[in-house]
RNA sequence: GUCCCCGUAGCUCAACCGGAUAGAGCAACAGGUUUCUAACCUGUAGGUUACUGGUUCGAAUCCAGUCGGGGACACCA
């Protein structure tokens, strides 16, 4: 009777397991959906891969990858190609084969889009047709709307895609913030790249650390039910264990004893547990919801605690490891990596015992494409370990791809944040310093606001800003914390992008009542400035940088796709006075182009999670 | 000790993962608003891409080594 709770939980959890299968298979889909073949873009390719093989009558297997690329600034054209993939092919210099493409495109009017071109050191460089190019891309935009970007290169695909993980009785930090922001960006752009997605949040509910934290807690006079912050109270005592641990070993013995009991069901501990465990999911709920953030499912580790007995066993039956002089279960080694240890002393489980069992009932429930985790760099060999042993015992398909998609540390004076050391920003503080610099500004800039306006968009301000900086940076690198960076409002932020889309939507209002510019049909959009064709042509290059951002799983690339929209829409706003354009086609096209470039703005800030406040 | 990541303008970062004369923001300097939001725009200045060698048509990017910073390594997660 004694296993009842845990039992009831376990049956509980599966059945949310079970409830989120059917809904992801019952999921239509998450989009709608948008062939390559539809963007200008793509269509600007196609004839330059048209016009090669043409030239030197090629079929499409024997042209090798030819990426288009955008010139250097001291190049006119507006785009190229580089023709040295092509030079072995066909065994000349990449600048004749360069000048013959040249050749053939200014005898040919087949293309519709390439006007012009010109061979430079290799490089084949195209001149776009620019009034039918402007038409097509600023049509393509009004017409998708939100759905603009969206493109089918995981078209039906399931994505399993775990990211956050939050430890119970501690509160988040903001190193937190990153798995759980890239986690959420990287979900939205599979989801735009056709995917299903199911997002998961692997609680870190189990471990020797609650053995730690149920022996102090059980020493202390903390009463959860009367405390004000009973995650901080868990912490500090959490701490203060690590700390006296430190001088005395034996505490250390004692905290992996009281775990033991609780793998075994001790049903006072159980009950302690859950308490604590579910004060710290409501309290992590407040964030999820501040930051607009959703999981499809919630489980923690605990959950696989008898599946991983079961790891345990099926390894050691396959003979795959041996009993070590202290009884711990030694994997013997696989590959590249050395010995690792799949269980303790005591019989108890170990973290990536436990991840074993996951990434099996996952496979197993799901039959994913991918198992996508996103974690912190430094526990890339605990991912070699879990996915070499899932690979050996067959508890993955061969042809679901598993990947860490690792991100860099964020560390305080130079070093890692930890919470043992007491080093740590909790995430909390850091959003509310961030909406407060915000309010502090707003409160100067917009005194003709309400407080209830002037609170929201500190929020939003506030939130952006952290979500953003966060974002900006390749994924891959540690960062610093420091808050005034952080925390920047100025240059390249989220409040950049915000106030561009704020302007444009005034700038809209301004202009009245605009139909007439939706009504309008392609061949009667016009131009007359460089710079906006250049806002149209950078507009066109939107799907294939969602698709460059989903292929690396690098969000920031997206954030200086857009950091380089809005500059350019801000150098047109500069320039160019709407309002006040007397020809009426004209002014009415440049409605369109910053339609347009709302739009595209608007849907890049949403995958981004960057929230666009009304006013700013 | 072994393994992994990083080193780019004074500072914080890019460079489409081998391509043309390495680009932005901040800070500095010089300008711009009686006209659609100046949290903005225009311009100037700022570089031996830590160092040394190698690979090739071509290197910040790949390889080797050196220096410097960070991280991970059996009973934490």
């Amino acid at each position: 009777m004694c296993m009842s709770d845990f039992q009831t939980y376990l049956q509980k959890t599966a059945q949310s397991i079970e409830d989120a299968r059917e809904e992801l298979n019952g999921r239509e889909r998450t989009g709608p959906s948008v062939s390559w073949s539809e963007y200008p873009i793509t269509a600007i390719q196609t004839e330059v891969r048209q016009a090669i093989m043409s030239v030197f009558d090629l079929t499409p297997d024997q042209l090798p990858d030819l990426e288009i690329e955008i010139p250097p600034e001291h190049i006119q054209a507006d785009f190229a190609v580089a023709m040295f993939p092509l030079a072995s092919v066909l065994r000349d210099s990449p600048q004749n084969i360069a000048e013959n493409v040249v050749s053939y495109v200014y005898h040919s009017n087949e293309f519709q889009y390439l006007a012009s071109a010109e061979a430079i050191q290799g490089y084949f460089n195209i001149y776009l047709n620019t009034l039918r190019t402007y038409q097509h891309v600023l049509r393509q935009v009004l017409m998708l709307g939100e759905n603009y970007g969206v493109h089918p290169q995981f078209e039906e695909q399931r994505i399993f895609l775990e990211y956050s993980a939050p430890n119970i009785a501690k509160p988040m930090s903001i190193g937190h913030l990153r798995s759980t922001i890239l986690g959420e960006v990287l979900g939205r752009l599979y989801e735009r790249g056709g995917a299903r997605v199911i997002r998961d949040n692997h609680l870190g509910d189990w471990g020797t650390q609650f053995g730690s934290l149920l022996y102090v807690y059980q020493e202390s006079d903390l009463d959860l039910e009367k405390s004000e912050d009973p995650i901080e109270e868990l912490k500090n005592l959490y701490v203060s264990f690590t700390e006296r641990a430190k001088e005395d070993p034996e505490l250390k013995e004692r905290a992996r004893k009281m775990f033991k009991h609780l793998e075994e069901g001790d049903s006072e501990l159980i009950a302690m547990w859950q308490k604590i465990r579910q004060l710290s999911i409501d309290s992590f709920e407040r964030v999820y919801e501040d930051l607009d953030v959703n999981f499809d499912l919630v489980v923690g580790e605990s959950y696989y605690l008898p599946q991983a007995r079961h790891v345990i066993e099926d390894v050691e039956e396959k003979g795959l490891a041996h009993r070590g002089e202290n009884g711990e279960l030694v994997v013997d080694s696989l590959e590249d990596f050395d010995t690792f240890l799949l269980e303790k002393g005591n019989g108890t489980t170990l973290y990536l015992t436990r991840d074993v069992a996951a990434i099996a009932d996952r496979e197993r429930v799901f039959d994913p494409d991918k198992i996508l985790y996103v974690v912190g760099n430094e526990q890339a060999l605990h991912f070699q370990q879990l996915f070499g042993l899932a690979r050996v015992m067959d508890y993955v398909k061969s042809d679901t791809d598993v990947e860490h998609i690792g991100f860099g540390l964020v560390r305080t004076g130079g070093k890692k944040m930890s919470t043992r050391k007491g080093r740590l920003v909790t995430l909390e503080d850091v959003l509310e310093e961030a909406v407060n610099r915000a309010r502090r500004i707003i409160e100067e800039k917009r005194v003709d606001l309400s407080d209830e306006e002037r609170e929201e968009i500190a929020r939003q301000v506030g939130y952006g800003a952290v979500i953003y900086h966060d974002l900006r940076h390749v994924r891959t690198k540690d960062v610093d914390f420091n808050w005034d960076q952080m925390l920047s409002l100025e240059g390249e932020s989220a409040v950049y992008l915000q106030y561009t889309a704020v302007r444009i939507r005034s700038l809209l209002e301004n202009l009245g009542n605009t139909d007439y510019a939706l009504n309008m049909s392609a061949d009667q959009l016009t131009l007359e400035t460089s710079i906006e064709f250049r806002l149209a042509k950078h507009l066109s290059l939107y799907p294939w940088t969602l698709a460059n951002a989903l292929n690396r799983h690098t969000p920031h690339i997206l954030c200086t796709y857009l950091e380089t929209l809005a500059s350019l829409f801000n150098t047109f706003y500069g320039s160019v006075s709407v309002r006040n354009t007397p020809d009426r086609s004209l002014r009415a096209s440049r409605v369109v182009l910053i339609l347009a470039v709302f739009q595209t703005l608007e849907n890049g800030l949403d995958i981004l999670n960057v929230p666009v406040p009304d006013k700013l």
